[in-house]
DNA sequence: TAATTGTACTATCTATAATAGTACAATGTC
DNA sequence: GACATTGTACTATTATAGATAGTACAATTA
């Protein structure tokens, strides 16, 4: 369920938030399900609990999850999820770097194209 | 020419073999054309002479430019460039990176298509 | 000869991520 | 009520990567 790659050039808590975010948009996880503890969860993929503390931490902030001492983390309803048009920009900024990288390395406007088109419909599910 | 963004998340060596590729590729740098020396780009953009060293050190390792101790350093022929696999994989995983994240954001396939067309669109330089 | 240039080092500083450990309030369970 | 679980907030330490500082030397050019 949550998979962490040690070697990734990612952090391991920004690994975490983008698993969460995932299960969470594509519904795997629903709407007020628990999800492990803090403790739990580190655990089962083996690193610090403040590593994942500070994933759940970005996970709330952003409407993901919600948080309620004692308890536990739950799932939010996806209305929650808050976007911001930064968030948009620093996507948009990764993918540019990805395509200026193929175009550095001599792949023509088309190929570029066929590639990322791949990437696209690779993933089934989609709003 | 060479503009670096300190406060960007790519290292100042990366921003600068980026800069070169994209000036090499373009044509901007023409073939055996004279780069400015470690010491002198290293001022133009103030940051330290190593840092200079090891981007220059990459891009002759990939065969964009070639140096000759006590000449100088010179623009390849874009023959002479070497992409390897594992170059065209880590762009595509750069690239599926930032897709994911604006599927997180809820983006639908078509705005995400939309979104990445635009930006190919601003590279009018396209072998 | 003197200056420039690429190159190769070592040492140090800095920022970030991760780990280790402790503590406490709120909650649920027995 | 007692106790375990959970989220949360700290501090301190370690590990790593990137950048800086400084020195040295061989090849080339002027």
């Amino acid at each position: 369920m949550f998979l962490i790659d040690f070697k990734n050039r990612k952090s391991i808590s920004d690994q975490i938030v983008d698993n969460v975010k995932g299960l969470v948009v594509s519904g795997v996880l629903r709407t007020d399900e628990k999800m492990p503890s803090v403790r739990e969860l580190a655990e089962e993929i083996t690193v610090n609990p403040n590593t994942v503390q500070k994933a759940y931490r970005i996970l709330e902030g952003q409407g993901y999850i919600y948080s309620s001492q004692g308890r536990g983390t739950f799932v939010s309803d996806r209305s929650q999820i808050r976007v911001s048009k930064e968030d948009i920009l620093e996507s948009r900024a990764i993918i540019k770097d990805g395509i200026d990288k193929l175009y550095y390395a001599g792949l023509s406007r088309e190929e570029t194209r066929r590639l990322i088109e791949d990437v696209i419909d690779e993933r089934e599910e989609w709003t």
